[in-house]
Parts: C-alpha cells; structure tokens; sequence
RNA sequence: GCCUCCGUAGCUCAGCUGGUAGAGCGACGCUCUCGUAAAGCGUAGGUCAUCGGUUCAAGUCCGAUCGGAGGCUCCA
C-alpha cells in the first residue's frame, strides 16, 4: 500500500497526503483558516464527516457555514444537541425526528404521560444546550446493522420505527446498515448524518417554539411536541435574522390594518371574516378602480354574478364531488338546495352558454370582482392573507385552442404589467403540469396547453420552476409568486387552463367551418384575492402606501385657528383635483398633529400659516424628505400629480 | 379539524403562591392659540372573552364554548 494518497480539489488542483489521512488534516494542509472554518467534507460529491479517511484519487470539497450545505449541517447538528439537551432534562422523553428547515431546525418529542414544553422549558433547554456546546463534544459516528440499532434505541419507540420502516431516506442510510453518532457520555441519535466535528463549532442559535406535530405529519398519529429553532453561522448572522423576524412583526397586517384604521375582525361576524373601514375602503376603491382601468383597457368585459347557486350547479361543475369540504353548508329554500359560491367560473360558464357563440366572439373575456366563501380550517385562518370571505378579480377567458399561446402570452405580460403598477419587482413562477394520475381531457390537449403556459414565461423572461405533476386535475396552471421588500415570497396571480369546466357544461361555439367546436377555459385572478392582495400590500409597503394608494394622501394643518380658512381653501383645490385630503385643525399643538399624521403614515403634511396667507403657499413636510417652507399651491399639486402618475410609468 | 399557548378599560400591558382591579396612551372636559414627531390639569371608562363548576372566597383553579397566535393537516 503507497504511503501517500493523491487529492484533487474543486478547482481541480493536487494535494498529496499521508495515507491514513482525513478531510480534517486536508483541511488543516490547506491553511489553518479553513480548518476552523470546515464544518463536513464532500468527497466524490457525497457529505461526508470530517473524521472520513480519505482515499487516493478523493476528489474532495471542504465545506464551510458559507455554503448552504454547511449551514444545513450546522442546524442538523444543533437539532441532534436540542435532543441531547431534552432528553438529559426530561427523564422518560423520547424523540423522534430532528432535521434542519429553511433557517433553522426543530425536533419533535414525546413526553412521559402527555406533558407539555413551556415557554420556561425553552429557557431551560436553551441552558442546558449551551453547556453541551462549551463543553465541545465530538460527534462521534458509528455503522451498524437495523439489529443492534433496535436494541441501542429500544427505549425509544419512533426511532425503531424509522429503523424498521427504513421509509425515510433522510434518517437511516439507504445501504440497508444504520448509522448512529454520540456525543458526550451517553447521548447517541439514529442519524445518516454528516455532522459538524464536535459541539463547539455550533453556538449562533436559538430555540424559537414549541408547537404540536403530528408523528409523520398524519393527523390519525400522535401528536408529539416539536420545538424550533433558528441556527446561523455566527451571532451576527442571527441577530440579523432576528432583526429580519422583528421586522416582519412590525410590518404585520392584521397589527398595522388595526394601527392604521383600515379594517378590523369584529369577533360577533365569526373567524376569518373582516369588516373595511373607510381608510381600508379608500386603498380598496383605488385598487379596485386600477384593476377595472387595465381590465377594460385589456377588452374583458365586466360581469355581476350572485352570491348563491342551486346544488345542480355545483353537481355539473364538479365542486360538489372535488370541492365540498371547503364549501359553506347548503340552505334549503323552497325544496331547493343553495350552496354560498367558493368559485365564480360556473356562473361565468352560464354567461357563455346564455346563447349559442361564434368563433367571431372569442377571445371572450369575462371580469368580475366576484365575492366567494371558502370554509376555511380553523387553524389556517390568517387575518385578511387566508379569509373565509374574499373577492377574487377574477376572469374566465373562453378562446379556441389555436389562440390560446396568444392568449396566455399576452395574459402573462398583463398579470407581470399590473403587479408592477402595484410596486412588486421580482417574481418567480411555477408551471403546474398534468397529474400523474387522475386528470381530465386528452394528452394531446395537455401537452398544447402545458407548451403554451411554458412559451409564454419564456417569453416574459421570468424565472419559473416545473411543478412536475403538480397541476390541477382539470388543467396546467401558471403561479406567479413576488417578492416583497424584505424579499419574503407571495403566491399572487394564478392562471390556469381548464378542459373540464368546458366539457362539463357541454361548451361550444360555431367555428368558421359552420361545425361546432369546444372553447378552451382560462381562469385567472391577479390579485388572486382583494383582501390578500391587500394583506401583502400592507406588509410589502409596511404601511406606508404610496400616495397614489394612501388612503389619506395630504392632511392640512392650520398653525393656529386664524389660518382655518386659509386650510379649508387649500384642502378644497386639492380635493378639486381628486385627491384624498384631510384636515387637522389646532386643537392641539402643531407638534402633536405632525407626529400623529407621520405615525398615520400620510405621504404629504401640509403646514399653513400667516406667511403662506399672505403668499398663496404651503409649507411642504413630505414622508421620507425634507420640510420645504413656501411652496406654492400649484407647484404642490404639480409635485403630487406627478408623485400620483408614478405607479403607471413602471 | 388536531396540538400547544393566549383572551384584564378603545389600545398596549401590570396584577406573587385564590382574599372581590391598576398604569400609560387614547376618549371626553377645561386651560393653552401654538411654524414642523407627544402642552397642562381634570373626568369618565372594566359583570377581568362567554357560560358552567370547585371554594367561605376566583381575574387567579377546573371544564366547555367563542375569538386569537404558532405549528400540524389542508389549500382540486
């Protein structure tokens, strides 16, 4: 056997090291910096420990927490000492599964009779983790066979089910031997691993919460108890990742929705259910006036559909056999069954199917802002983001199958041109294909449809991912998902081909060859919902809308009650104009008003005084500038008309 | 729907191991009439979410219901 073994590196260069060596002392030849910094190793593109025996001709890659991979290890490992720490503490607990997540890590536990974490708990294990980590512990890795790994975990039922069942590939290695690592005395966790050398590298978390989980994610398993936390490569990155969570509580919809005066959960009108007051109403009215503009200038038409339809309906449509557990409970009236509408399309569908068509009609676009109800879960209510009463600006567009590239073309320049006007700059989409499964309409349909939904994001330039399979039974489907400020992801728009609804209601129209022919559906709702639209708004521009949007645009403040009328004047050209304006008379001091309306977030705080009496001008405290004294009226209305118009230049 | 936690004045919250409720802001009233992020004084306001139970005594303990939060599941 040679004494020494031939490494290659990424950037394809040698190293050549003893025989016997490890990725450890790879790293520590490569420079002392990076054997701090090396959490795992990736050797011939498999993670691997550190402690791995490298062989000859190894191609290798020392990862560090700068890479994804390594801070997924990190947060792995912290999880394995999250269990380390409560089995230690909890006399009697067992675990089940602990694996890292988007930012963090969490493993879920059982407690001996049914006992609960608590808040104190958290504190506790959070103490007790922290020993582990000072007192840096080698995670130590051990092969064996399922036989002895029973015995190791006997006392711990969840893990012999893993080992039994041997279903997830995440926890038990695939070979069909199990490994195992330990730290400390006595502490061992079923685990493919790799893990980071020793406890000590590990130290920038937290323990978030504690919450129920059912065992397996089935709601018929036990419901154990999964405790969360968040992992980073150093105390910095935490602290920032905190900063980012404070930052979204403080940006929080149903918080700033209450602060702001815009709409409220009165508890008499039931869960999910939300009631506009005038401020919300005014941003409502402007979204909903924008989305009409653009519909008419785009030749929808605009339609009117009521709020409940006869169970036949929902029979010929197919909600009742697919939708039903999300449909509000029938009334029965006059030996008739109503059912409130989750969806709009089957009355959109009467509308086409009032007459007979002519191919001369389509494309047929049909808008309605259209109010549903969707019996939400309980515990997925989420303030207006998931509401058991919504409007969809929703639209149905009947057309041949030859326009329907065109059509989705356009369609998805329209969707990405409104979301702009609406101040989102980054999306990302999904394209839905056909189920594997249990789908209607032909495959040569599907692929046709599925080619167009692809040809026009490729089109757009957008960035999209195949959802492979992950289309609705009835037809492909686009999602359009944007960024918002502090670059959390919303699903928004969708738009979705459908063969059912058309075949369901035996559409059809007279082509040019005078033989009848069936349309092509397509549903699409950009906003998706107005009241979600609004949710996101709200976090996205943290409450501060821009004036176009701002339910209060400029609020006048007279310095002392001599300069009321002057204030009234000035409220009234504006308002001529078509703008939304307040004003805030002197019962208090100027100091208090301007404070009020800057935490009511108003774009423009007008002061007017005896100066601006005698030269026709208003003092000018704009969001986010400086105050300017002296401005004239109309170079203010100039400065807000063009504050206003900026959304359409986007 | 399931699990855990939570529900005290309009809002934000205090109220130790059970001994019949407090603050700040807001509202209202009076004073101040003021040039760019909180003027002063005073007053009112709570059957402690609701219902039931334990107890001599419940905001505090127990149960149910309603509402909320975070998860799980769901979101064709």
């Amino acid at each position: 056997m040679a004494d020494q073994i031939t490494i290659t590196l990424p950037d394809g260069s040698c190293r050549v090291m003893a025989n016997g060596s490890t990725a450890a002392d790879l790293a520590a030849d490569i420079g002392p910096g990076l054997a701090r910094a090396a959490l795992v190793a990736e050797v011939n593109g498999i993670e691997r420990d550190l402690a791995t025996t490298l062989d000859d001709g190894d191609e290798v890659a020392i990862v560090t927490a700068d890479s994804p991979r390594g801070l997924y290890t990190l947060r792995h490992s912290t999880a394995h000492v999250l269990a380390q720490a409560v089995l230690d503490l909890y006399p009697g607990a067992t675990f089940a599964i602990g694996p890292p997540i988007e930012d963090g890590f969490y493993y879920d536990f059982a407690l001996p009779e049914g006992q609960t974490f608590s808040d104190e708990d958290l504190e506790r294990i959070e103490a007790k983790m922290r020993e582990i980590v000072a007192a840096d512990q080698a995670f130590e890795r051990h092969d064996t066979t399922a036989g002895e790994a029973l015995e190791l975990f006997s006392a711990h039922p969840y893990k012999c089910e893993i080992i039994r069942s041997k279903a997830d590939p995440g926890e038990v290695s695939t070979e069909g031997a199990v490994s195992y690592y330990s730290n400390g005395d006595s502490f061992v966790d079923l685990c493919r691993g790799p893990h980071v050398p020793s406890t000590g590298r590990l130290g920038a978390f937290k323990l978030m919460r504690v919450a129920g989980a059912y065992w397996r994610g089935d709601e018929r398993q036990p419901m154990l108890q999964r405790i969360y936390g968040t992992a980073w490569a150093s105390d910095k990155d935490l602290r920032a990742h905190l900063h980012r969570l404070e930052e979204a509580a403080r940006r929080d919809h149903r918080r700033l929705a209450h602060e702001l005066d815009l709409v409220s959960w009165p508890e008499e009108l039931g869960s999910g259910l939300a009631v506009w007051h005038p401020r919300g109403a005014a941003v409502r009215q402007v979204m909903e006036d924008y989305s009409r503009k653009r519909h008419a200038d785009g030749d929808y038409q605009f339609v009117y559909t009521p709020h409940i339809a006869k169970s036949g309906l929902w029979e010929t449509s197919g909600h009742l056999d697919y939708y039903a557990d999300s449909m509000y409970p029938p009334m029965e009236l006059d030996g008739a069954t109503y059912y409130p509408k989750p969806m709009n399309c089957p009355f959109h569908v009467l509308i086409y199917k009032s007459r007979q068509r002519s191919y001369r009609e389509l494309p047929l676009r049909l808008f309605e802002l259209g109010a549903v109800y969707r019996y939400e879960l309980s515990g997925a209510v989420h303030g207006l983001l998931r509401s058991r009463g919504f409007t969809q600006d929703d639209a149905h567009i009947f057309c041949t199958k030859d326009q329907t590239v065109d059509e989705i073309s356009s369609l998805l320049d329209f969707v990405l041109s409104v979301l702009r006007a609406f101040g989102f700059g980054e999306f990302e989409a999904n394209l839905s294909t056909k189920p594997e499964e249990k789908y209607v309409g032909a495959d040569d349909d599907w692929d046709a449809a599925t080619d167009a939904l692809r040809v026009a994001l490729d089109r757009s330039g957008i960035a999209y991912e195949l959802d492979e399979g992950g289309g609705a039974f009835y037809g492909p489907k686009i999602d359009i998902h944007v960024r918002d400020a502090i670059g959390r992801r919303w699903q928004l728009s969708t738009l979705q081909v459908d063969f059912q609804l058309p075949q369901r209601f035996d559409l059809e129209y007279v082509g040019a060859d005078g033989q009848r022919h069936r349309p092509v559906m397509v549903h699409r709702a950009l906003f998706g919902s107005v009241e979600r639209f609004f949710g996101v708004l709200i976090e996205h521009y943290a409450g501060a809308f821009p004036t176009w949007l701002a339910p209060v645009q400029v609020e006048v403040l007279p310095v002392a009650e001599t300069h009321d009328d002057y204030a009234v004047a000035v409220a009234g050209r504006l308002r001529g104009e078509g703008y939304r304006v307040e004003i805030r008379p002197a019962e208090e001091s100027l100091g208090a008003r301007i404070r009020k309306a800057k935490v009511e977030k108003v774009p423009y705080v007008l002061v007017v005084g005896d100066d601006d009496i005698a030269n026709g001008t208003v003092g000018v405290n704009a969001r986010g500038s400086e105050v300017e004294r002296g401005v004239p009226v109309d170079r203010f209305l100039e400065r807000l008309a063009a504050d206003v118009d900026e959304h359409e230049r986007v």
